[in-house]
DNA sequence: ACGGATGTTATTAA
DNA sequence: ATTAATAACATCCG
């Protein structure tokens, strides 16, 4: 699920953590994951330097590197997330551990494999991030206007997951954009209204600033086994619908709504049919 | 036991 | 030219 708000919060741990200290060792038991580099290479050029900075660019987590100048860079795919530990102990899911001087270890796990790491010099090396749309927090609400005034038959929640039009949200965040903005997802952008497009633009900043508050707020909370669903029931407003996302799910406005589970571009999308339209 | 899962891409179809 | 649908990637969970 790592979106806009769990990279967020991912950036902000190895900030707070990782900064300046120099790497010792660098260990993998899925160097299938380092993809434009072997684990050798990969190894030869972490082992001595530091992180020196960490940004994000959509749903990807960039940490610049001091002696090489060189980008490590994370995607976290559907169930990757960071843990960071003083001393060394085992690690579930662990795929690339960063050990530094001081005996700490940052590791890059993943239940299913399907994140990647690159090591490089420019972000042009890597299509999918020279191809990112925009953040949707620097948007203007006039930008989003004129992307979203295309009249194209696209599907809307589609359009909010393109991360060549707008970089960083995916599925989890779309439905719950959605939501607030009483918008079906099965809409199409051409067929919106203004008035909608502008309640979507708002959501779609407040959706993910409340929820970037709340990772950061329960940034050493990730639980080990797994990321950071597992605390969403308690963190997350029942307002909300990130709460009900799971059969059976009631619309959290009204609990004689049951929520719908329809596929759209093959992901499962949970919404209100009563109160989004 | 088998279907489904939070992401992305390539391929094929419409 | 565009959009939609599907499979693939690897693995765990219910």
């Amino acid at each position: 699920m790592p979106e806009i708000p769990e990279v967020t919060a991912f950036g902000a741990y190895v900030k707070n953590h990782c900064l300046k200290k120099v790497i010792t060792l660098v260990q993998s038991t899925a160097p299938q994951l380092i993809k434009n580099i072997n684990l050798a290479a990969f190894k030869q050029i972490l082992v001595g330097d530091q992180f020196e900075s960490v940004s994000r660019l959509g749903k990807y987590l960039v940490i610049d590197l001091k002696k090489s100048k060189k980008k490590l860079v994370m995607h976290f795919g559907l169930t990757g997330f960071l843990t960071y530990l003083h001393n060394h102990e085992n690690v579930r899911y662990s795929c690339v551990n960063f050990i530094f001087n001081d005996h700490s270890e940052l590791h890059y796990n993943s239940v299913r494999k399907f994140g990647k790491l690159w090591l490089i010099d420019s972000i042009d090396e890597i299509k999918e991030l020279k191809n990112l749309g925009t953040d949707p927090l620097k948007f203007s609400e006039k930008q989003f206007l004129a992307l979203i005034a295309d009249n194209k038959p696209k599907n809307i929640k589609v359009f909010l997951m393109d991360q060549t039009i707008i970089a960083g949200i995916g599925n989890e965040y779309s439905d719950e954009i959605l939501f607030q903005a009483g918008i079906d997802p099965r809409r199409t952008i051409n067929d919106l209204s203004v008035a909608q497009k502008k309640r979507l633009f708002k959501m779609m900043g407040s959706v993910l600033n409340y929820a970037i508050k709340l990772r950061m707020h329960n940034l050493d909370k990730i639980p080990s086994g797994g990321f950071f669903s597992q605390v969403d029931k308690d963190t997350f407003k029942t307002s909300y619908l990130q709460a009900h996302r799971h059969s059976d799910g009631k619309c959290p406005h009204n609990k004689n709504h049951e929520l719908a589970r329809i596929k759209i571009n093959g992901r499962t999308s949970y919404f209100c049919p009563i109160d989004q339209r």
